[in-house]
RNA sequence: GUGGGCGUAGCUCAGUUGGUGGUAGCCCCGGAUUGUGGCUCCGGAGGUCGUGGGUUCAAGUCCCAUCGCUCACCCCA
């Protein structure tokens, strides 16, 4: 029995990878035009990080983490997400003292040991944002903004949703509300019952009817936040509505890691079953502190690649076929050699060159080529050697021409490329 | 952790009330007269029917167990 991947790891196979190479290009480029910068962090970490930044009380922290000892028995965890590791680097870096303002993003694999279903693995692919050093509400507004605009240009149409949380001054007043109104009820659902306890603002995600019946007339946060909260996520809303980005509020959007403050937000989609959520984020501004950082504030967002390239993939675009510059058909021992020494050479020139080393007939080598997706063929056989010449074949014009293959590989390579690249 | 669905060729799948594994499609290989691809036609290769038990004269088909995949709950990107 051959050996198989782990359950809810997954390969990402030559047809499937330019879907994520596209994904990630996309996300780079707007990145980069907002101004933020690409910084590569530590897939394994001190367990210590994340139950200090997610939280001890959350499902991640409590049973989904890869934690393990080390050999020397310290506790290590495979990050289940990109913040904790990012603000643990902007610590240790004294990123704070470069630039008042850090804008930084990181691409890569994150750990969760969950049941996998569609949209959601063990492994799976985040791009992963924060801006670090300010809470100005139109930070907050643009990042949005930009999440948006990731997905539009990747063709994806997904709806924002938009929610303040509060701060450590108001949520305390709120939280102790909504127990009071949660306690008036017996017969909610069992998992409500259990969330109560733990994390009462979850109740309000609940999808039993019942539950939600119940929930109409429950206290809104938004009801609850204090003068400054109130006041910065007006300017949030009104920072979206600038920028012409649509959203919708839902005071009932909770985030499963507790160090969210103020704002929270979700790009949510209708096209991947149970998975709807294909980025989401908000602000944490006593996280850095609480890290041991300086007493900064911060916001943050991360995007699911697997589930946009599953959106990207039942769009069924059509994704340009990679082709080679070249495919040498070398006939007989003696050209075979030649087009052994020439492949090699016209690489290195920048060339993409595939030859068959079997010698097989030309019809076949043709068949290669076509395959290949090669722009043009150079036939090399014996009588091409004699004459220190070779028919090039223009795949898609079927055009066909001799050219000089004397003297210097170098030269007559380059003046080859030029014309694979410039044909009259 | 809890439920549902499904495991037949590299891939997508047929397989009738149990009666010898499919001329199935795609892919791959070879051929259609001498050194010219895509289309077409012909031929070929490739399978412990997930695994282990059981019932039966006979099991891909029925029963049990087990492993795997998948979808959903939960949770989340």
């Amino acid at each position: 029995m051959a050996v198989k991947a782990l359950k809810g790891f997954k390969d990402i196979i030559p047809g499937e990878v330019e879907t994520w190479q596209l994904i990630e290009a996309t996300a780079r480029d707007i990145l980069h035009r907002f101004g933020c910068n690409e910084i590569k962090v530590p897939i394994l970490e001190k367990t210590k990080l994340f139950k200090r930044s997610i939280g001890e009380t959350t499902d991640i922290v409590e049973k989904e983490m890869y934690t393990f000892p080390d050999r020397n028995g310290s506790s290590l965890t495979m990050r289940p997400e990109g913040t904790a590791p990012v603000l643990r680097a902007y610590i240790e870096n004294g990123l704070h003292a470069a630039k008042p303002i850090q804008k930084l993003y990181t691409i890569g694999p994150m750990f969760r040991h969950e049941r996998p279903q569609k949209g959601r693995l063990r492994q799976f692919h985040q791009v992963s944002v924060e801006v670090v050093g300010t809470d100005l509400p139109r930070v907050d507004a643009e990042l949005m903004a930009m999440a948006a605009l990731i997905l539009e240009e990747l063709g994806l149409a997904a709806s924002l949703e938009i929610n303040s949380l509060g701060c450590p001054k108001c949520r305390p007043a709120f939280n102790k509300a909504l127990l009071d109104f949660i306690t008036g009820f017996d017969d909610l659902c069992d998992d409500c019952l259990r969330r109560r306890n733990t994390n009462p603002l979850r109740v309000l995600d609940c999808k039993s009817a019942n539950c939600q019946a119940h929930y109409k007339d429950a206290p809104s946060i938004l009801d609850h936040l204090c003068a400054g909260c109130d006041e910065h996520f007006s300017a949030v809303k009104g920072g979206l509505d600038l920028l012409g980005v649509s959203y919708t509020v839902n005071s009932f959007m909770v985030r499963g890691l507790d160090y969210y403050t103020r704002t929270t937000f979700e790009l949510l989609t209708n096209d991947l079953g149970a998975q709807s959520a294909i980025g989401a984020g908000g602000r944490y501004d006593g996280l850095v502190a609480q890290l041991g950082g300086p007493k900064v504030p911060g916001i943050g967002f991360a995007m699911g690649m697997e589930r946009l390239a599953l959106l990207l993939n039942q769009q069924e675009d059509v994704l340009a076929d990679p082709e080679i510059d070249l495919f040498i058909a070398a006939l007989g021992p003696a050209a075979q050699d030649e087009g052994f020494k020439m492949c090699h050479a016209l690489r290195a020139l920048g060339l993409s060159v595939a030859m068959d080393y079997q010698d097989r007939s030309l019809k076949n080598q043709m068949k290669q080529a076509g395959k290949a997706k090669a722009r043009f063929v150079l036939i090399l056989g014996d009588e091409e050697l004699a004459n220190a010449q070779a028919v090039l074949r223009n795949m898609e014009s079927h055009d066909q021409q001799d050219v000089a293959l004397g003297g210097d590989i170098k030269a007559w390579g380059l003046e080859l490329a030029n014309r694979l690249f410039d044909p009259e």
